[in-house]
RNA sequence: UCGGGAAUCGUCUAAUGGCAGGACAACGGAUUCUGAUUCCGUUUAUCUAGGUUCGAAUCCUAGUUCCCGAACCA
């Protein structure tokens, strides 16, 4: 007992330190206690895996503590954004299963608002018109070494600034001609202080306000200005942004946002960087501009809708988000977490089939020629600890397996001369079909080349169901289909798209010099007749094999699945050493 | 040569002056009609050097390493 009081405490969760400093914010009534967050993408491309901790940590804590979540697109840029990305990443937030407070929110349509924060600052003499060209400005900002030089223009009273400012967005200057900066410092150390830009004009189209403007404000301008219109409590992002935080704060200070205990609050988080992974929204279009992958949704990519189509549950990556934790220290995460959160869920909820992938033909000599055996198989998922099968404490859903003479098996599972320990089918061996019975291999047929075509087996009619009648042991259960019955499917073999943990790691290469070539292989599988009227975005697992789940690219003729992740395998492992 | 951040098992992450814990990985064993799952067990860590303290991952000093920052990108 006294040992259980001077226990300290223990603490199992993974961290999460933002969540810590919302709880003491809430505890100390900031903010009357209310906690608002936001998701703010850029609409500039498809969300990846690295926005799934960003979605929900800001969904989770809104959900924690009862506050609300915006999802805001941060549309500033309009050469580079687009309505497409709008739909997708709408999309890619609920499918992950958050809602988000209101409607959609959009930094452009606080345009007018941000203009008018603007025109204040002018008045104010806190931000002019600069006329310098980029490369001026930025000859004049110095480097980290040597400060900055005042633009020429720096003095320009505040009417005249006004009038400028004015022209600008009536369009009376062309693109480039001017900018407006705020009046900070050009010596600060703090280079992001050295008189930050926060209009530039540009001509370009915007998806949502169309052409009604032609200067557009700055990531720096907008984003907490944007935090303060809506409301946020706690605006989260990731840590390259901490040097933006005076500037964030200086702004906010600026507009008038009120004491810094009634504005938004920036903190800044390690974002989510996964081995053999490649992240980057840039690298991403990349692979789908150049075709090596088929497109933002090839079952190969990072972003949320390959993942989607590759078969990963919104459930298994909300758990890796969960068991990564929330930290301020860069860190690279071993996809082998993600593998495990993915298995673990679809090992939870995915129904069992047969199907062989790369099939082998056996005949089963001694069974009636003609004849089918219906056999009644569970397919769902075991529970915890149980054995899929045998284990029947009360009745399970069963699907109907028919095994005939000739059934197909997988070729893996067949080895003239086999190692030690080889507790599948070779010449003289017992081997249990599952579900159904015990097979010996007695015989095979190979061709010219030697390669064996056909393996020839004896079955033992006791065995019906799979038990043998006098109760030997049988070591190997493997899996099969008949031919008679069997469905031809395409199936996708993924694998990892990458050949080494770090592909941006290498001087002198590119991440596209490790791409996997064998990241996608494609094979024609055979598969047991209750799969055959699955629809789109079933998952299932193919026992002895892996997770699969069927593709928007099957036909009635060709139905195609996708492997999402293979079952661990210990025997391969073994076999190697 | 500047400014800002960060350093704990192989990886991620706890412990906020008092037993360095958990997850994943690895390894060994048990169970199993999936070589899966499940269960049990084992190995492995406080960046370095000083200091304060009965006691330091934690506080102090100095150093080292890594990351971010010089777009009219976000």
């Amino acid at each position: 007992m006294s040992a259980e009081k001077n226990a300290p405490p223990v603490n199992d969760n993974p961290g999460n330190f933002v969540e810590d400093l919302v709880r003491a914010d809430v505890e100390a009534n900031v903010q009357q206690g209310r906690v608002a967050t936001r998701f703010p993408p850029e609409p500039n491309g498809y969300l990846h895996i690295g926005h799934a901790k960003s979605i929900c940590l800001n969904f989770g804590l809104a959900e924690t503590f009862g506050g609300t979540c915006n999802l805001r697109f941060d549309d500033t840029n309009p050469e580079k954004e687009d309505v497409e990305y709008v739909e997708a990443i709408k999309d890619d937030v609920k499918w992950l299963g958050f809602s988000w407070a209101g409607e959609v929110r959009f930094a452009s349509d606080y345009f007018e608002q941000l203009y008018q924060f603007a025109e204040k600052m002018i008045e104010a003499g806190d931000a002019y018109v600069d006329s310098q060209t980029a490369d001026e400005i930025k000859e004049n900002r110095g480097d980290f070494y040597k400060v900055g030089k005042n633009s020429p223009f720096r003095d320009r009273s505040p009417a005249e600034n006004l009038a400028l400012f004015r022209e600008m967005r009536a369009g009376a200057h062309p693109d480039g001609s001017h900018v407006l900066r705020a009046k900070v410092d050009m010596a600060s150390t703090d280079l992001k202080l050295r008189d930050p830009l926060m209009y530039r004009i540009r001509r370009v189209h915007h998806h949502r306000t169309k052409d009604a403007w032609c200067i557009y404000p700055l990531y720096d301008w907008a984003h907490g200005q944007s935090d303060h219109i809506e409301k946020i409590t706690h605006s989260i992002c990731s840590l390259e942004f901490i040097n933006h935080r005076p500037l964030y704060e200086l702004f906010l200070e600026k507009i008038g946002a009120g004491p810094d205990t009634a504005r938004p609050k920036q903190i800044e988080f390690a974002k989510l960087v996964l081995t053999y992974t490649v992240m980057s929204k840039r690298r991403l279009k990349e692979l789908v501009d150049k075709n090596v992958v088929t497109g933002w949704d090839d079952p190969r990519m990072p972003t949320l809708a390959g993942q989607r189509r590759r078969g990963v549950t919104p459930a298994a990556l909300r758990a890796l988000c969960e068991r990564v934790g929330v930290a301020t220290k860069d860190s690279i995460v071993d996809v082998l977490l993600y593998e495990n959160a993915i298995r673990d869920d679809l090992n939870a909820t995915s129904p069992r089939f047969m199907g062989v992938v790369r099939p082998l033909k056996v005949t089963i000599v001694n069974f009636p020629e003609g004849e089918t055996l219906e056999i009644d198989a569970p397919y769902e998922a075991p529970k915890q600890g149980e054995a899929g099968a045998g284990a029947e404490a009360e009745p399970v859903p069963t699907r109907k397996v028919p095994l005939t003479r000739e059934i197909w098996i997988e070729r893996e599972d067949f080895m003239e001369v086999a190692p030690k320990k080889f507790f599948r089918l070779t010449p003289g061996q017992e081997v249990r079909l599952r579900y159904a019975c015990i097979v010996k291999c007695v015989g095979v047929n190979k061709d010219a080349a030697g390669e064996v075509t056909e393996v020839l087996c004896e079955w033992d009619p006791q065995s019906k169901g799979g038990n043998p009648a006098d109760g030997r042991k049988i070591k190997g259960t493997i899996h099969w289909v008949s031919q008679k019955h069997a469905v031809d499917a395409e199936v996708r073999l993924y694998d990892r798209l990458y050949t080494v943990e770090n592909p941006m790691g290498e001087k002198d290469k590119t991440f596209l010099d490790f791409v996997n070539p064998t990241s996608l292989e494609v094979v024609t599988a055979k598969l047991e007749p209750a799969l055959a009227d699955k629809g789109e975005g079933f998952r299932m697992q193919l026992e002895r094999v892996g997770y699969f789940c069927k593709d928007r690219d099957s036909t009635s003729e060709r139905p195609v699945w996708n492997r999402t992740i293979g079952l661990k395998d210990s025997w391969t492992k073994e076999k190697g050493a």
